[in-house]
DNA sequence: TGCATAATGACAATATACATGTCATTTTGA
DNA sequence: TCAAAATGACATGTATATTGTCATTATGCA
């Protein structure tokens, strides 16, 4: 919430779009998920380890930028849906590596698979070059609104 | 959080941008906020004053998304720090017009100003027809993906 | 005009999505 | 080798809301 445009200036217009687009996209997320036994928490956990390959609860937790005591929650949940399960971590005995059952492997990949068609067919009428220049903007909007406050 | 980005398709990396782009965005505002006693929600409720003209809670409500009842609680610590005040309502006795004070006025607008000033800094070099482009498809994604969820 | 119904402020309880604190047990690195 | 860091587990705290309820008006329509 907390949305209001006031002036004619395009790139505030912008930052001020990020929450409705991410309510927006979490809501479709969520829809997409209606028919599985995943929440929004669990299939980020999945989908980490989909893209990036086995790993500890910390590291899944620096991949998420959220604190390790939730993402174990997170985790667990994962673990006792049988979507997850614990693999011997040789650099490490006590932080086993989580890694995707064959459950959870198809799932996520099930999951992913949709939402990309969802994508693709709202965006099937937008020019590929406006999709480039807006993705291009917003990457370097984060950017310099993180670091503004950094170097500050 | 939740976000990672898994295939090369640029219009579902928007969608996953708009979270480090949303957080990115209220960090800043919070930054800005730092030096006066203002918190977020108030700022948010004297965004609306300001942009829309006086109104009652329920008004606010929904211009905000957010329900009456917290709304109250947020405009209730914008009338306690005497940035607005409760006018007489004509066409509902027991529901006042919210009204920015002269002390609101000016701080929501030199808030505002600030935070406009910054946009301005950090977009200084974006192309205009980009920024525009990028409003656009950010626009149109928002409202598709809010649209598909009410028509299936 | 009267009366059912809706709107409003106020307050309490609950929910979600995290962060923070703590502890015992490893594990690691200097 | 041993102090410091990492880890899992668990408890508690916090911000941002939603939902429920109630008493008190307002409102609209028969």
């Amino acid at each position: 919430m907390y949305i209001v445009i006031m002036q004619n200036d395009e790139l505030y217009q912008i930052v001020w779009m990020s929450r409705p687009l991410m309510q927006a996209a979490e809501a479709a997320v969520e829809r997409g998920l209606a028919d599985t036994d995943l929440t929004v928490r669990m299939r980020a956990v999945l989908e980490v380890l989909h893209a990036e390959g086995d790993m500890t609860v910390p590291d899944i937790a620096a991949h998420l930028d959220i604190k390790r005591q939730y993402v174990q929650v997170m985790v667990n949940e994962t673990l006792a849906s049988g979507l997850t399960r614990q693999c011997p971590n040789p650099r490490h005995k006590r932080s086993p590596l989580l890694a995707l059952t064959d459950t959870g492997r198809a799932l996520i990949a099930q999951v992913i698979e949709r939402e990309m068609a969802l994508v693709q067919t709202i965006g099937a009428d937008l020019p590929s070059a406006d999709v480039s220049t807006a993705l291009r903007v917003v990457r370097m909007l984060t950017e310099r609104l993180r670091k503004e406050g950094a170097e500050i």
